[in-house]
DNA sequence: GCCAACGTTGGC
DNA sequence: GCCAACGTTGGC
């Protein structure tokens, strides 16, 4: 099983928003890495759900709950693809992006080292230790 | 609000 | 194919 980090912009789509609906779409992603990645994503895989903007922290779990597919709202073609999410539960407590730039562990995050990019993939230990975070 | 990083567009 | 201009994202 894979792991992965999805940034979304709580104004925009949220945490609460999946929560909401439990089971969501992931599309719009219109980067080509992050669409290799998305199209890497395999039912099962377990996904962090981390806010940019005002909060920056990882706030929840999902699944994914189904393989990529056409993007609906690719109009051109384009080869763009989106994915379904379930919601499966909140961290305990979130955990800060200043708390993962403190760890020697997490160092070589793509989310620290390519503040754009917006799909990636986690280690499993990596993801392991932003669980332990939470719990403390 | 500013700026760095990075992606895209368009002229040549 | 190169590069300057411009737009967007996201942290601070």
């Amino acid at each position: 099983m894979k792991h992965w980090l999805v940034k979304t912009e709580p104004e925009t789509y949220g945490w609460a928003d999946l929560v909401s609906k439990k089971e969501d779409i992931w599309d719009g992603v219109r980067n080509y890495q992050a669409r290799n990645f998305l199209k890497d994503m395999a039912e099962g895989d377990l996904v962090m759900v981390y806010h940019s903007g005002k909060h920056r922290e990882v706030v929840g779990l999902a699944k994914v709950s189904e393989e990529s597919f056409p993007d609906p709202a690719d109009e051109e073609g384009k080869g763009w693809v989106a994915v379904r999410l379930a919601a499966e539960n909140e961290l305990k407590r979130p955990v800060t992006l200043q708390e993962i730039k403190g760890q020697e562990e997490l160092s070589e995050m793509l989310l620290l080292k390519q503040s754009r990019l917006s799909v990636m993939p986690l280690t499993a230990n990596e993801f392991d230790f932003i669980l332990q975070l939470a719990e403390k």
